[in-house]
DNA sequence: CGTTACATTTACGTTAACGTCAAGCACTCT
DNA sequence: AGAGTGCTTGACGTTAACGTAAATGTAACG
C-alpha cells in the first residue's frame, strides 16, 4: 500500500472534480497547463490535480479578477511555489511582487474612490426616482 | 460675441489635448464615440470634446481598471448622464448600479485578501533571501 | 464485445479593445 | 500654388483567453 505508482485517488481530483469544484471548463484547465500555469500528474493519458493546483488556481482566479493577465499571474506564481529558486530569480520575483503590490494598493484606492462615487450616484438616482414618483401620485 | 455657431476652442478639447491630457491615443477616442461612450460635438470634420465628454472618459478609464468592459461601462454611464431618462429607464440603471456596487464591494474584500496574501509572501521570499545572503557571506 | 461516457489532442473560431496602415480633406505658412 | 501638418474615415491586423468541433482513446458497464 500507498504504492508509490498509484498516484490516483484521494488527494488528487480528476477534471471533472477539479472543474466541478471550482467552476470552470476543461478547457480552462488544459489551457493553464499550457501556458504553464498548472501541472497536473500525467496518470497514463488523463490530469491528476494535486493540492498544490489546486492552491494555484485559487490564486490564478483570484488575480484575473483584478485583471491581471495570465502571464502576470504565471510570474507571481513562482512567488508562491518555489521550485527553481536559484538566488537572483528569486530576487527578480520579489521584485515584480513588490511591483504588483504597490500596484495592486493603487487600485484599492480607485476602487474606494469608484465605489464611493458610485454610492453618491445611486442616492441621486434614487433621489430623483422618490420624486418623480410623488409627482406620479399627485 | 458668444455666437452659438461657434462651437470652438475654450471650453472644448481637440482630440489632440484630449489624447494628451488623458494619455490615450485619437483611436482609442474615435473607438469610444463609435461605441457610443463619448459624443463629441462635430465642428465640420472635426471634434470637439465638451467638459461632460472629459467627465465621461474619467470613469471610463477608472471603469476599465476593474476589469469592466466597454459595454459595462457605457450602461453606467448612463447613471452619470441623466438623458433620455424616463422612469422606468432611470429605474434599470439605478439596478445595474446597485448590482455593480455589490460586485465592486466584493472585489474590495479580495483585493484585501490578496494584497495581505501578497504582503505575507513577499516577508517570506525576502526572508529567504536574507538567509541565503547569510549563507553566502560565510 | 459493443456501446456509453468521458478524456485527450489538434486545430480553427470568437470577442474585446484597440493598433496600424492607406488615402483623402482642411488649414496654414511661405 | 505647393508643402507640411493634423484630422478624418475605412478597413484589415493583433493579442488574450478561451469556445467549439472533429477525431481518437480508454475505462467501465451489461
Amino acid at each position: 500500500m500507498t504504492d508509490p505508482t498509484a498516484t490516483k485517488s484521494a488527494e488528487t481530483l480528476t477534471i471533472r472534480e477539479m472543474c466541478d469544484s471550482f467552476d470552470v471548463t476543461p478547457r480552462t484547465l488544459r489551457f493553464y497547463e499550457a501556458k504553464e500555469l498548472l501541472f497536473p500528474i500525467r496518470e497514463g493519458t488523463k490530469r491528476l490535480f494535486t493540492r498544490k493546483d489546486r492552491a494555484r488556481l485559487t490564486l490564478i482566479l483570484r488575480g484575473k479578477r483584478f485583471g491581471f493577465t495570465l502571464e502576470d499571474i504565471r510570474q507571481l506564481l513562482g512567488m508562491y511555489d518555489p521550485t527553481g529558486s536559484n538566488a537572483d530569480q528569486l530576487d527578480k520575483t520579489c521584485a515584480i511582487a513588490r511591483e504588483r503590490l504597490a500596484l495592486m494598493e493603487g487600485q484599492r484606492a480607485e476602487l474606494d474612490i469608484a465605489i464611493t462615487d458610485l454610492k453618491a450616484q445611486l442616492a441621486e438616482g434614487e433621489r430623483l426616482l422618490a420624486a418623480r414618483r410623488r409627482q406620479a401620485a399627485e
